[in-house]
DNA sequence: CTGAAAGCGCTAACAA
DNA sequence: TTGTTAGCGCTTTCAG
C-alpha cells in the first residue's frame, strides 16, 4: 500500500559481508561499532569487503536489536531565533559520530510541555537530549529527564547539582566588560533594559551590569532600569520609558539584540543620534546585529561551539566513555562596533 | 557498556496488549496503523487497554519489519536564513502523523553534495526528502533521486515534469505588484538588484520586475540593475554602484531583504533620508524586515505553509494516499510598511 | 580473538 | 473481521 523506498540491487547486509569474508556476522557487527577484540587484519578485510559490497548498515535493525536510536533530541523553544547556531552545532558534533538529530520545538509556557517532552523521550526515538533556555531553566523538566534518568546536557544553565552536565558561558563577567567599556567611554548615567526574567541568564548579565556599575563607582539608579521580555517591542517600550527619564541616560544597554533594535528604532524616531546622543549596546550578536545602522556593539556568545561541546559529550556519554563531571565554561567576547561612543559632553 | 534507556518498568509490547484484549499482535498492530478492518468495538477495547497499560509503540521496531522510518528529511543550504520558517512549517504537518524530522544542512556548493544526499537517503533512516532552495534548483539532485526512486518534494521549484512535486509561490507577479506600487508612486528611474544566479526562484523575481516596469510604460535601463547575491554585503556593493548612476535611481527594489537592508545602510551612511530621498524594497520578509528602521517594505512568502503543505503531501504519498499530481502555488503578499514613499518632486 | 543461536517488537503474507 | 507464522537486520548472550 504504502511506497516502500525502493532496493534494487537488494540491499546487502552483515551476512552477505561475513559470508564474502567468511567470518561470522558478530565479528563484523565489531567492526560495524568499532568494538576491540577484532585482529587488524580481519577487520581490514570486513571493512573493504563493505566497501566492495556496497553494504550499508540498516539503522532501524541496529536500533532495534541495541535499544538505542542514535538520534539526539534537540528541546527548544519556537520562537527562539537563535537556535540555528544551536542546530549547527550540535550536527557538527554529530557528523562523524553516526548520529542524527531530531529537533522538538515547543513553547515553554506550555502546561502540557512535561507532557511532551515524556512522549518524546519515551518515543522511543532518542537516546538522549539537548536542552536550550529558556527551556534548560525550568527545574520541573531537569526533575522530569532525573526521574526517568534520561541523558541530557543542557546549554546555558547553572549547574544544580555536581551530577548535571552544562555548558555555559561567562555572562556576568562580559556584561560587566561592556559596562567598564561604556564607563570608559565617560557615560555616567547608563540604563539597562533587563531580559525575561523567565530566564536565568538574562539575571547573570543585569548582575555584570550591576557590577560594572560599582566598579566604576557609578550609581545604578532605580529609574533607569527597566523590565524587558527579549522581544524588540519590549525594547521599544522600555527605551520609550528611559528616555523620559531625568537626567536622561546617555546610553543603553540592553540584555539582547533584539531589544537593542527596538532602542535603535525609538532613537531614529527622534532624531537622536547614535552614538553621538546615545550609545546602545547588545548581547547575543544575532545576525541582526551587524545588519541595523549602525551596527551594534553586542557580546559574541559562541553559542554554535556551546552545541558543539554539549553535543560532543552526550554521545560519549551515551557510548559509556563520558567522565561523570562536566560543566564547561566557554568565554563570551565583546564586539565592539558602532552603536557606543564617548557620552556627550554636556550630560 | 553504553548507558541504555532505561526501561522500568519494563516497556509494554502489542504482544501485552493483545493478551490483555483477548486478540492477536495483528488486530493490535492494525489498530495502530489505523488499517480498516478492525470492528469499533475491538478497536476502542484495543485503544483503551493501551492507555491503561501505557503502551507506546517502539517505533524502532516498526522501522525495521516495515521498512519504512517514518522521518522525513529536509535538506538544505547551511546558510539559509529562512529555515526555521522552513522546518517550523513541516513539523507543524508532522504532529500527529507519527512523523519526525530529520535536518541536514549542506552547502549547496560542495562539489560531494550529490555523495553526501546518497548517503542520507540509503541510510536508510528517512522516508522522503523535503528539498528548498537553491538545493532544490539543482537539477542533478532530482536527478540522482529520481534514479534512486526516492520520494521528495520540492519548495520554491518549478516542475521540471508533470510526476514532480512541487510547492512554489507567485514570485513573478508580486514583483509586478511591488514594481507597480512604486510606479504609482511616482517613481520612475526604479533600480533593481537581482539574486544570486543560481536560484531560480530570483530570476522570476526579475522577470516580474521587468513585467511591472513595462507595465508602467517605464524604461529599463540597463545601468540600473546590477547583480547581488543575496547577502547584506552584495546589497551594500549594488547600492554604492546604483547611487553613482546618473540619473540616481529614486528607488531601489531588492531581490530579498538582506540586500535590501546592505542599501538602507548605504543610504543612511549618505544621509539619505528614506523614504524620502530614497525608497527601497525587499522580497521574503525576514525578521530583519520589521526590525530596521525604518521598516522595510516588502514581500511576504508563506514559507512556513509552503513547508506545510509540502511535508503533508509527501506523508500522503509515503502512505500511498496520494494523487499523482501536485504542484501548489501559493500566494504571496505585499507588506508595504515606510522604505516606500513618493518620488522626490525634483526627480 | 571468534562464532552460534536467540531474540529485539513489530508487520507482511497468507489463511481462516 | 481476525489470526498464524515468518521474518526484518542487527546485537547480544554465552561458548569456544
Amino acid at each position: 500500500m504504502a511506497i516502500a523506498p525502493p532496493a534494487f540491487p537488494p540491499r546487502k547486509t552483515i551476512v552477505d559481508v561475513a559470508k564474502a569474508v567468511g567470518v561470522s556476522t558478530k565479528t563484523v557487527s565489531r567492526v560495524l561499532n568499532r568494538e576491540p577484540n577484532v585482529k587488524p587484519a580481519t577487520r581490514d578485510r570486513i571493512l573493504s569487503a563493505m566497501k566492495d559490497l556496497g553494504y550499508r548498515p540498516n539503522s532501524p535493525a541496529r536500533m532495534l536489536a541495541s535499544n538505542r536510536t542514535y538520534l539526539l533530541g534537540l528541546i527548544y523553544n519556537a520562537s527562539s531565533s537563535y537556535i540555528t547556531s544551536i542546530q549547527n552545532g550540535v550536527l557538527a558534533a554529530c557528523r562523524g559520530e553516526h548520529y542524527d538529530l531530531l529537533i522538538y520545538p515547543c513553547r515553554y509556557t506550555n502546561p502540557e510541555l512535561l507532557n511532551e517532552i515524556r512522549e518524546f523521550v519515551q518515543g522511543p526515538r532518542v537516546d538522549g537530549l539537548i536542552l536550550v533556555p529558556p527551556i534548560s531553566d525550568l527545574e520541573e523538566v531537569h526533575d522530569l529527564l532525573l526521574e526517568l534518568e534520561f541523558a541530557k546536557v543542557a546549554i546555558s544553565r547553572e549547574p544544580a547539582s555536581d551530577s548535571e552536565w552544562t555548558v555555559c558561558t561567562n555572562d556576568r563577567e562580559i556584561c560587566r566588560d561592556m559596562t567598564r567599556h561604556l564607563s570608559r567611554l565617560g557615560h555616567e548615567h547608563i540604563a539597562f533594559i533587563t531580559g525575561h526574567p523567565d530566564h536565568k541568564a538574562m539575571s547573570n548579565r543585569y548582575l555584570g551590569f550591576l557590577d560594572g556599575m560599582c566598579e566604576a563607582g557609578l550609581e545604578v539608579c532605580d529609574s533607569l532600569v527597566v523590565q524587558g521580555e527579549n522581544t524588540f517591542e519590549s525594547g521599544i517600550d522600555g527605551a520609550v520609558r528611559l528616555l523620559r527619564r531625568k537626567p536622561r541616560p546617555t546610553a543603553i544597554f540592553c540584555a539582547n539584540d533584539h531589544m537593542a533594535a527596538g532602542v535603535m528604532k525609538v532613537a531614529h524616531e527622534r532624531r537622536l543620534d547614535i552614538p553621538r546622543d546615545l550609545s546602545i549596546a547588545g548581547f547575543d550578536d544575532m545576525p541582526i546585529a551587524a545588519r541595523v545602522w549602525p551596527q551594534l556593539t553586542t557580546v559574541r556568545q559562541p553559542l554554535e561551539e556551546m552545541a558543539l561541546l554539549a553535543a560532543r559529550q552526550l554521545i560519549r556519554r551515551l557510548r559509556g566513555e563520558a567522565a561523570p563531571k562536566f560543566n564547561k565554561l566557554v568565554g563570551a567576547e565583546l564586539v565592539i562596533r558602532q552603536t557606543t561612543g564617548p557620552a556627550p559632553a554636556n550630560s
